[in-house]
DNA sequence: ATCGTTGCAAAGCATTTGCATGCCT
DNA sequence: AGGCATGCAAATGCTTTGCAACGAT
């Protein structure tokens, strides 16, 4: 997979939000650097940690801004949330590939013990999904909770 | 103490509360008996609920020390607490009879529209358990968190 | 009698909201 | 110019904690 240009990728959730007609602010572009950044970096940032981070490339920006840009951004499709084990919900650039839209967001899984993040491809939970609609009617939503569990190297190192 | 006819789950769940050294109070046993009758008709409560139901019981009791009286029941291993997909948090009882249970804890999904918890057979994670130990070492607690979605009431009334 | 547990109230923390102002389009 | 977004600050809601009194064993 080719790596864009920095911008690119905001540049790409910029015209979503005006598609979606919605305004561009220096607190949600402020945001959207922010997460676009911590995708690279494979971090799952809370919605504290954008305000922190954001603060330090827009200090006037009120963390109850962030807040409502963020709730706003998913309103519009531009980012998406992931709630984790724990309690926290965490967000992330919304995938814009066609390849991804197929099979949904990719789904996560959470070591309890360290906290750590990983990142699932969508298929490994295609027969589950596949069997809980049959059973119950329930339609799962792949990349929207993380399970719980314990990484490699809490589960070697106790 | 008198002996109303409490369900055997709860004489149990006191037993292991005593096998790990922790003193039975009235607080400890409201708790118990609300979380059991919630299992018999498959709710799931947050602490918060806990704490209102205890009140019936025992008004006395403070809601610090439901959440003081949670913890310490998890602690203990009487209890066992799954994170649902938003950000709460249910208890249940811990399940003791590996007759039902030989998976270790069922599993649970939410529906992110109405919120309602389906229970699920733990056996319906195996393949996905199975694949994320081989192919990222990360050992699946199949009961501990839930994975979101639509079910079939509000995926098929809009 | 001992020591864990509780009640109380107050602190904490993350998140939300009302309102007037500001700024993107 | 108009209307949505923002800053500010206070309020909210859930959970935790310090401390002294209580009570289960």
């Amino acid at each position: 997979m080719t790596n864009p240009p920095d911008s690119a990728r905001v540049e790409h959730a910029v015209e979503r939000l005006r598609a979606a007609g919605e305004r561009l602010t220096p607190a949600r572009y402020a945001v959207l650097r922010v997460v676009d950044a911590a995708d690279r970096t494979d971090e799952h940032l809370t919605a504290d940690d954008i305000g922190a981070r954001v603060a330090d490339l827009e200090p006037a920006v009120h963390r109850a801004t962030v807040y409502r840009t963020l709730t706003s951004l998913v309103d519009s499709g531009v980012l998406s949330h992931v709630h984790l084990g724990g309690a926290a919900t965490v967000y992330h650039l919304t995938a814009e590939t066609a390849a991804v839209h197929q099979h949904g967001h990719h789904a996560h899984v959470q070591c309890h013990v360290c906290g750590t993040v990983l990142d699932v491809p969508p298929d490994v939970f295609d027969e589950v999904a596949a069997r809980l609609r049959t059973d119950l009617g329930f339609v799962l939503d792949t990349g929207h909770a993380a399970l719980l569990g314990t990484c490699r190297d809490c589960a070697t190192t106790p």
